[in-house]
DNA sequence: CATTCGTGGCG
DNA sequence: TCGCCAAGAAT
């Protein structure tokens, strides 16, 4: 195992050289930490920094989170994505406040009893908060370490994912034998600063593409550098082909105020308030007759906005935007609000949908080709 | 165990 | 324009 104890030692000589200075490494209490790495599934830095910031601005302790109303919650997560997160991150709380006297918990058992923490975020608070001697693998570290060792298996499937933790513990232990460790402002504890070294690793230098083995710390252990053969881990299987969907919206105005619903339990983004849509056939290219017979309305009256693409996973979708002037609500829009300008800015909304309110309120100059 | 859940950036 | 992917978890 001296080769896992040079690893270790590498990494965290490296890290207090070269970590990033990111908001929430000078948490000192487990809440801010907890909170950042529920953010971070799935999700780069750079776009969490500022909701982390509002976050914890608006809602400082576990206590605050508990008892905070459901609409700020999804305000403050509006745009971030996996929006059951911040559900789950308030259910959490409460579990916390209820049965652990409101301090976060630092065993893995524990952590992983909490709504939204699974084997990853449950080894992240208990080393990153607590210093616990835990492993932990998200995307990042199965890069390093599939890199490192060379190991061939998908890093999604369940036996390549055991060789992986099976990998993060050696270093792990490697490092509870370092007989000293360096220090710094960004990580307290060496088993915090060996995990975030690992991801911190695998996000600025073992990148997924041009990595920058040059500045690697622990390229002369590294089996893939020696073999010329980085860039074939980690052997990812190629994804599902997204399913293209179109979706008309319609912007309605009654008397200086626009119509929008709220998405209802069981549907996806629930909670979520949004401007009415249609699923329209790929075929015809133009909907507007569509669109029209569907708000009994004349198709004149339709006035197109420009159109918004957005995904959600396995979906590539396209909304064509129309806004219209009515005096009466269509019947087949069903339950909805019409709302001033300064209440649709407090609601949350999808990314897609803010951006066709963006651009119904404030219409940008379409600069054609 | 396979599928579902968002979004933005980048080559 | 398009595919890929980023501090994963729940069902």
């Amino acid at each position: 195992m001296a080769e896992a104890t040079e690893v270790a030692s590498g990494l965290l000589a490296w890290f207090v050289l070269h970590a990033r200075d990111l908001p929430w490494r000078h948490s000192r209490d487990a809440y801010g930490i907890w909170v950042s790495e529920v953010m971070l599934q799935q999700t780069q830095v750079q776009t969490v920094i500022p909701y982390w910031h509002r976050w914890m601005r608006q809602l400082p302790t576990i206590g605050d989170l508990a008892n905070a109303p459901e609409e700020q919650l999804l305000k403050l997560w509006e745009g971030l994505g996996y929006y059951s997160r911040a559900r789950n991150l308030q259910k959490a709380a409460r579990v916390v406040t209820d049965t652990h006297g409101g301090n976060v918990p630092s065993t893995i058992a524990d952590l992983l009893e909490l709504p939204g923490v699974g084997p990853y975020t449950a080894g992240a608070i208990a080393s990153l908060a607590y210093n616990q001697p835990e492993p932990l693998v998200d995307g990042n570290v199965a890069r390093v370490l599939t890199r490192l060792r060379m190991i061939e298996g998908d890093p999604r499937e369940p036996e390549t994912k055991a060789t992986l933790w099976s990998i993060a513990t050696q270093l792990i232990k490697a490092t509870g034998k370092l007989h000293s460790v360096p220090s710094t402002p960004l990580a307290r504890g060496r088993f915090s600063i060996l995990n975030q070294a690992l991801m911190e690793l695998g996000a600025t230098v073992c990148t997924s593409r041009a990595p920058s083995c040059d500045q690697c710390p622990i390229r002369k252990s590294c089996q893939a550098f020696a073999s010329g053969a980085v860039e074939r881990f980690p052997a990812l299987a190629p994804r599902v082909k997204a399913t293209r969907l179109r979706y008309a919206v319609v912007v309605l105005r009654r008397s200086g105020k626009w119509f929008l619903r709220q998405r209802g339990a069981g549907d996806v983004n629930h909670g979520l308030w949004e401007f009415p849509q249609l699923e329209l056939r790929l075929r015809p290219a133009n909907p507007v007759r569509q669109v029209a017979e569907w708000l009994d309305i004349t198709p004149k009256s339709l006035h197109p906005l420009p159109r918004v693409r957005h995904a959600i996973t396995r979906y590539q979708i396209t909304l064509e935007v129309f806004q219209a002037s009515v005096d009466k609500t269509p019947v087949a829009l069903g339950d909805g609000q019409w709302l001033t300008t300064r209440e649709i800015e407090a609601l949350a909304l999808t990314s897609a949908h803010r951006k066709i309110a963006l651009n119904a309120i404030e219409p940008v100059n379409i600069q054609t080709d």
